[in-house]
DNA sequence: CAAGGAAATTGACACATATCATATTTTTTA
DNA sequence: TAAAAAATATGATATGTGTCAATTTCCTTG
């Protein structure tokens, strides 16, 4: 039996164990602090719009954001970033300056925003922070081809179980855990109806590979719905 | 009437106009050329193996790359690599040494392999150059999403009608080209089967949108294929 | 130039899943 | 606490597209 928490499912959270700040001098996290805001936002409330102008990079102090890419009326959800996410980063490039997603807030969070001016500078100025960012870029971009990978060849089965565990694995960290999500949100976040998620739902439960009780999900055979995934 | 090169098609190759090695000093460019190795690949060849150490960046000289992501002996089609471009740069991070997806040449390809560890000192190094490397994993992050987008919220027609005007917008960059791709590659790069690309293509043709004659390849209504992009 | 093989094409069919309609349960709010 | 609204559940149906099989066309090679 493995452990939920080193699960490897293709998923939409990045493991995210790279903190670009750490790498400056006391005088340039100086900067960065006289600079920044914090905001709060509340469940459902959109942080970023795609389309808007970048003027700010977004550090999620606390929380977990919807970051989904908006096109003709419908809607991909990109990945989730969680606590420590660094949102906004694809415009660092000064001839592509406007947000390229929305992010909206997946629970109540906290937001930093920093001035992308000082980040473009800091890159500049201190090579260690300049390759935390490439880290963070990598990281995500990798995150997102095995997402792309499972909605694109994957049928129903394989892509809710992915979810299923992505979300014990790497969100909640443990194999029993409330669910704030509806089943709507559950679908979009799959890529599938909401029947449909209901549907394959109910065939897990009867498999007797999670059990749901309410809003609370336990993940009874990990391994099971790991096998799902490389083979549904 | 759109000029072919100016339609924004979601599409499957990034814009890169960025040239990261430009920003280097004379003795940076001297050590690259130092211990740089130039390869020439056969058209199908493998150039990069996912999984695989990543000991090198690459960098395509000349010629044209298919970048996939292989599991469960089934492959997706990141992008496709035209010359000027990097690849390998998402084993970066040193935690994340091998390569993350495989990479083969389309066409005759001439590449420039370069120790990622020169790489990763000049980042460390050269702001400018750190900066540049940033600018070209979010253009390539861009692409992605487009793609990621298309692949998975368009259908047949859309999908296809898509691949056609970046092939004629961005690849061959004039609404008449010779494709040497096979409809099996065409349908790879789609993300549909073979047979569905076919009875899509004679589709297109019935409805006057393009016109095949052997290899060649003609768009007569590129305004209708964008239409059909974003509707079908 | 003929034979063999690969690629392209066409048609029939199967199947997964979205959509729609409707019912039931839960939650919200007045 | 009743009424309204939202979320969840379930069944019937529609449809897009993949798969399989068979045929034709094109290209290679001896």
């Amino acid at each position: 039996m493995s452990e939920i928490q080193n699960i490897k499912a293709s998923c939409t959270v990045p493991k995210s164990s790279i903190h670009p700040f750490e790498y400056l001098t006391p005088d340039q996290k100086e900067i960065i602090e006289k600079n920044k805001v914090v905001i709060e936002y509340n469940k459902g409330e959109i942080i970023a719009k795609q389309g808007t102008f970048t003027t700010h990079i977004i550090y999620i102090c606390e929380g977990l954001a919807k970051v989904y890419y908006e096109d003709d009326h419908k809607s991909l959800i990109l990945r989730i970033a969680p606590t420590g996410s660094l949102i906004g980063l694809t415009s660092l490039p000064t001839n592509q300056n406007v947000f390229q997603y929305t992010a909206s807030a997946y629970v109540d969070t906290e937001v930093k925003l920093i001035d992308i001016n000082i980040i473009r500078q800091l890159i500049l100025e201190n090579g260690r922070f300049a390759s935390a960012i490439i880290d963070v870029l990598c990281e995500v971009a990798i995150q997102k081809n095995g997402r792309f990978f499972c909605l694109t060849h994957r049928q129903a089965f394989g892509k809710l179980a992915d979810i299923i565990l992505c979300l014990a694995g790497n969100i909640f960290k443990t194999d029993k855990f409330e669910l704030t999500l509806s089943r709507k949100e559950l679908a979009e976040l799959a890529g599938m109806s909401t029947e449909s998620v209901i549907r394959t739902l109910k065939k897990f439960q009867d498999d007797g590979l999670i059990k749901i009780t309410g809003k609370t999900f336990e993940v009874i055979d990990a391994d099971g719905l790991m096998r799902i995934c490389h083979t549904g």
